[in-house]
DNA sequence: CCAGACGTTGTT
DNA sequence: GTCTGG
DNA sequence: CCAGACGTTGTT
DNA sequence: GTCTGG
């Protein structure tokens, strides 16, 4: 699962790591530590430029950071709401619902992330933790995008582009944590997955997708970090900081002489 | 044909 | 927009 | 994902 | 219990 991540670097640096080019025509976002669904995030997309008119060039394609909200709204959409419910698009499933078929189809993107937070159930109780790269790089996660255009606005504004993360089974270290996880895609594979013209429908998008390898799964630590995280209006690089709640021995447990009525 | 959904997670 | 269910 | 609301009438 | 907002 993936419902709330990490992205700390500027458009500038994952222009770099990502060689692409700054997309994001002045839209800043701030690094930042505790993103839920709706929020704005940076993304890497290849796309064939458009001229003047909107006509796109077939003889080149070019990778940019662009700025999208995450949670998918799809064209239809009468009310871009329904991105808050659309931030994940199971890997199993994605070429054949009918919310992500053309998106994965026509439209994928990566999500670079420095990080994701999974809460695991211990004795009822909910536990966050942060899982990372254990190296510099960031993990690029398999996302899918969409534009949207609110039909009660006017035709000429900004429209809305939106995206969605694509998740897997778990496996390696995150299986500890949680049975879902973001699919993460290792270097090899940003060129096939961004690939604009593979525009393969169900079975092409499905050759796309490979459960998670040894390659990207043991780059990834798994850090157990403070409930701080929990409420989004925490942010920072404190809540990165490894936390292990203190567990007294129980001649000292207090909770146990705590009225709990 | 029209109406209504279109999704994931986790929980029981 | 497109599919499923009634 | 988690936290917090979950409602109307009428008033400033 | 379930939905919405962050």
């Amino acid at each position: 699962m993936c419902g709330r991540f990490a992205s700390i670097k500027s458009s500038t640096q994952l222009a770099n790591e990502y060689e692409a080019v700054d997309g994001t025509r002045g839209r800043v976002v701030e690094p930042d530590y505790n993103i839920p669904p709706t929020h704005a995030v940076l993304t890497v997309v290849a796309r064939h430029p458009r001229d003047a008119n909107g006509t796109p060039d077939p003889a080149s394609i070019v990778r940019s950071i662009r700025v999208m909200r995450w949670g998918l709204v799809p064209h239809w959409a009468k009310d871009p709401a329904i991105g808050s419910r659309l931030f994940n698009a199971r890997m199993e499933t994605v070429a054949d619902k009918l919310a992500f078929r053309a998106p994965a189809a026509q439209r994928r993107c990566l999500i670079p992330a420095d990080g994701w937070y999974e809460w695991r159930r211990e004795e009822g109780r909910k536990r966050p933790f942060y899982l990372t790269s254990n190296d510099r790089e960031s993990l690029a996660l398999a996302g899918i995008w969409s534009v949207w255009r609110d039909p009660a606005g006017d035709a000429d504004g900004p429209p809305l582009a939106t995206c969605t993360i694509v998740t897997t089974p778990s496996a390696g270290e995150p299986a500890e944590v949680h049975d879902r996880m973001p699919l993460v895609l290792p270097r090899k594979d940003w060129g096939t997955w961004l690939d604009p013209d593979a525009d393969l429908g169900v079975d092409g998008v499905a050759a796309l997708l490979r459960p998670p390898g040894s390659d990207v799964l043991g780059r990834i630590e798994v850090r157990p970090i403070s409930p701080a995280v929990n409420h989004v209006r925490n942010n920072g690089p404190g809540l990165l900081e490894r936390f292990e709640p203190v567990s007294l021995p129980a001649s000292l447990d207090i909770s146990r002489l705590v009225s709990k009525s």
